[in-house]
DNA sequence: AGCTAAACGGACGGGGTGTTCCGATAGCGT
DNA sequence: ACGCTATCGGAACACCCCGTCCGTTTAGCT
């Protein structure tokens, strides 16, 4: 009779623990959204209703917890970068492209704080992570070609405005968003091609801080 | 004999003490700097070469280290301010000021957190503070009134900014000055005031956190 | 040099964290 | 209905943190 469940991945998993599997992530993913990604673990379980050890047995470390509870985020990251590229127009691409990831950012500071960050010794979107900023090399390209990007934009730059957009701190989710909405479009100003560009001071690679 | 110590105010402290009293805050002050606020006491205390009990009888809490530290970075704040109000092209004044402020938060990483966040229960630079943004008001008024900035400025921008600077993490202090020069450039060519003014999303407070 | 009070610092308590052990519980196939 | 076993969760471990107590050291005045 196992054979008769909807084609699922989960390899006999006892009802029970796929619930609670679940309820740990709804609320890791909340609670990681509201606060950050400094949450006692014993709090999530505890708003999960559930002991300690049995969040433990579902996510062996708190790195695999974080990991599995942004992959979404990860996807939906790359899927706004994929939009902005299907945009005929490159410049309006690119600059829907920085809001929409300003945006999700600042809705969620867990992810924030995951994506500028690296996690040694765990599954860390580095992968993913390359790979949306590919796209976005190829969007800020063809936005340059247009003539709107300035043309000393680098890919570092967009690093650093989302470290940066990461250190705006608000009370409310809802006022976070609008200040990183106000945020982003203060810096697409400066990121236009003006007739007159003022050079600006040389780009920084900004590896990656490792949390411990 | 005591009367014949040069002019200064310290009451008697006994010469061991003043010390260790010099060291700590010169030690704090480097590692605050390159660290941020969280660090822990202990460290300190090593790093200066004393036990923990005499740290905590120089300065009861750790509020109290901080803000002692701090004082003088935000006095050499509140100088950016009046070098920039005393500029006679307000626009030029206000990007100065800006460029410095991010740059002096760039390189103190423990100044930077503690200048957007409020410490509840200690005296913090809450009074410093305003008085700075007053300044800043008048030295905004001014470049709008000269057509530079951009009017809908608010001075909630620059708190913003400050706070978006604060997140720029990187490896060494020299990264962070040049990743703060680039960035402070790319925001006050958004701020700066263009022929056609795009409008930007509408301000938001930005009331600041209370570090526990 | 000797004495006294100021200053020192190792050890301690209370609370936090991530993570693990193991006896109790409860799903599920029979 | 029963029993096996996957799963649960409270208690515990090891390590941090901030801040304090108290016996020891030492500066500085006579």
């Amino acid at each position: 009779m196992t054979n008769r469940l909807p084609h699922s991945l989960r390899y006999s998993l006892r009802s029970d623990a796929r619930d609670n599997r679940e309820r740990i992530l709804a609320v890791a993913r909340t609670t990681f959204a509201e606060q950050g990604l400094d949450v006692a673990m014993r709090e999530i379980a505890r708003r999960a209703e559930v002991g300690p050890a049995t969040l433990y047995r579902h996510f062996p470390t708190k790195a695999a917890l974080v990991t599995e509870v942004f992959t979404e985020q990860m996807a939906a990251c790359t899927a706004i970068v994929d939009e902005g590229l299907a945009d005929p127009d490159p410049w309006r691409g690119f600059c829907r492209m920085i809001e929409r990831v300003c945006e999700l950012h600042a809705r969620d500071r867990g992810f924030s704080a995951a994506f500028v960050s690296a996690f040694p010794h765990a599954i860390d979107f580095a992968a993913e992570r390359e790979q949306a900023l590919g796209k976005v090399a190829e969007l800020a390209r063809r936005a340059k070609a247009g003539g709107k990007l300035r043309p000393d934009f680098v890919l570092d730059d967009l690093i650093m405005v989302l470290m940066a957009n990461s250190g705006i701190r608000t009370t409310s989710p809802a006022a976070a968003a609008a200040a990183s909405r106000r945020f982003a479009a203060l810096l697409i100003q400066g990121m236009r091609a003006e007739p007159a560009i003022p050079p600006l001071p040389p780009a920084v690679r900004l590896p990656l801080a490792v949390v411990t």
